[in-house]
DNA sequence: TGCGGGGCTTGCAACGTTGCAAGGAACGCT
DNA sequence: AGCGTTCCTTGCAACGTTGCAAGCCCCGCA
């Protein structure tokens, strides 16, 4: 049973306003005054009630990060950036989980700040679109992650997808590889990422003067480990299969990477592989990954302050903030490193 | 500006605590009226506003998860298992991540439920030990996960981690392995984890009559994959290096697979390796990863279930509750299947 | 002595909700 | 007609905090 303010005030003998006072610092105060209260905050161990603080004040101190999946290590590597950032404005983060599915999203994204009790929203969209996030009834401030949502009419920070995917195809076909193919991309309509990455492969490989194949293209549920074994899996029973993939995330390319070593080829000798993302593991995978690796804490910052400065009023038009990134090679394109 | 009870009262033509009837299901509500108030609910897009709502009913429906780091992926799984528990319980999840920091750790532990806003926490601590917890002034019920503390007269759930370690390195042994090194163990008398499995270790070695070589057992400062990765390479620096490696958790055990493969050494015929955690990393690397298997769901199930029950009021003495594991043999030990 | 002013403290109200118990209307019964 | 009962609705207060503005006291100055 914690102490309350009139408790404080009752055995530091002053009115609750003035416990209040000392709580918050205000300097109107004197000095001996000051000591009583402290030293009965102190004695009762008093402890602000931040609920009440809340509805008083109108501000949590809370902003939620909503993710289609914590466990996917991008999104994990990417909300402790988030945190960080978030930490040194004075905010903490509440994290949720969606799963993708789109009731929940829904849910967390149109209610306001009244269902929950943070101020605002960092959110990563799977499931809900540009439609979906059209006309929020609610006024909580919103900063979409991805490359979900193009025209929400919220802020909004992504990666020049098609450019990165450029990237990654381009290294490959520098490399000599003459027949490469891609993991990841995702006919549905609404999943802009693999699109969006089949659109930067293609373009590569059509400067390179190199033929696009539609056989080569494999498509992809979700950006699993088990996605991309089933999907290399295919690759290696066509008659004619690559000599080098790229894959749209990394977790694609680790079960990729698994499928190939498996089946007793080299990697790169006999595949080439890149990913996307710059997870942890891929740099700890035999061979270890190369990459796209994009700039999360860049990602974080922009993200946290761009939501900060809505919460304090400011009223520009939706922003949307490019983030960096770049390529990491490492021993899946060009092999083990000679020491 | 979301509507208040206030607001759709007067729109309703009804008092507020009609409307906060009709909102609250109460069956006392004419069917007429109760029509009329829906309706003003639904044409002012009424939101309960849930920082009130907690503060008048002292319950959030919130619980907090505090985790050393959420990009473990055995902190991200177990994440997933508390949230869907939760969420059957009609609770939600806030995830909260320290890093390990004691400060951080002590403030979300010691303060209760009115500096945050939830109504209870499950706890992973890193840096806070018995001592610490052993006179928490909060009331908010905690429920310790780990093997941190021991004595903490909390609710507390844990695997046995003598024995699990015991069933990993018995593997090894039967598999005929003479020089069977250890991974992870911790000197901190603060670290029961690696301290515990440490134990296993050396009972099972002189259960079968193996010699225990101090050289062999390498203490890390943490669980990550770069620590495994250093200290496999002190372990191939040795004399006479081992034949088996026991890795007190999967990462470990990643890093150390990382350093015997770039040397151009094979597993499991050179070395075998075993970790701890059944993460799904370890499901795809090359070699899959032989690993302990704590019961995941079962340990978020427990854990939801004994907090909601301490939020119910329950005042049992605190419970200590063991959690299943087995051990999964993959090809880090026996090599790939034949087929 | 009267008055202005600075330094410090306080009471009141409100944030939006819900528990409590009372209020009121309508009905049926005697 | 009077009374009890049932059904529905309502006002008040409170959860713990803080903004606002008033109030108090004491000092200095004329």
């Amino acid at each position: 049973m914690p102490a309350t303010l009139r408790e404080v005030a009752e055995r530091a003998g002053v009115s609750v306003r003035t416990v209040s006072n000392v709580v918050n610092d205000f300097p109107q105060v004197a000095a001996e005054t000051r000591a009583r209260v402290q030293r009965a905050l102190d004695e009762l161990g008093y402890q602000p009630n931040a609920v009440a603080r809340t509805l008083r004040r109108g501000r949590s101190g809370l902003i939620a990060l909503v993710l289609p999946e914590l466990d996917v290590p991008y999104f994990a590597e990417l909300t402790r950036a988030v945190i960080e950032q978030a930490a040194s404005a004075g905010y903490t983060v509440v994290v949720d989980q969606t799963d993708g599915d789109p009731v929940r999203e829904r849910e967390l994204v149109m209610r306001g700040n009244r269902a929950a009790m943070f101020d605002g929203l960092i959110f990563s969209p799977l499931a809900l679109g540009d439609a979906d996030l059209r006309d929020r009834p609610s006024s909580t401030p919103v900063v979409l992650l991805g490359e979900r949502v193009v025209q929400g009419g919220l802020d909004h920070i992504m990666i020049d997808n098609v450019a990165a995917a450029g990237l990654a195809t381009r290294h490959l076909i520098d490399l000599g590889r003459q027949r490469i193919a891609a993991i990841g991309d995702q006919s549905d309509e609404s999943r802009k990422t693999g699109q969006l990455r089949t659109q930067g492969y293609r373009s590569a490989l059509h400067a390179a003067g190199l033929e696009v194949v539609p056989e080569l293209i494999r498509p992809t549920e979700f950006f699993h480990r088990s996605d991309g074994a089933a999907a290399m899996a295919e690759l290696l029973a066509l008659p004619d299969p690559p000599d080098a993939v790229f894959c749209y995330n990394d977790l694609l390319a680790l079960g990729a990477l698994r499928t190939i070593l498996s089946r007793g080829l080299r990697v790169p000798e006999d595949i080439a592989l890149v990913g996307f993302d710059d997870i942890e593991d891929g740099r700890y995978s035999t061979p270890s990954l190369t990459t796209i690796r994009p700039d999360k804490t860049q990602i974080a910052k922009h993200a946290v302050q761009l939501l900060l400065s809505r919460l304090d009023g400011d009223q520009s038009p939706p922003a949307e903030l490019p983030a960096d990134y770049d390529l990491v090679i490492r021993e899946s394109t060009t092999g083990p490193a000679t020491h």
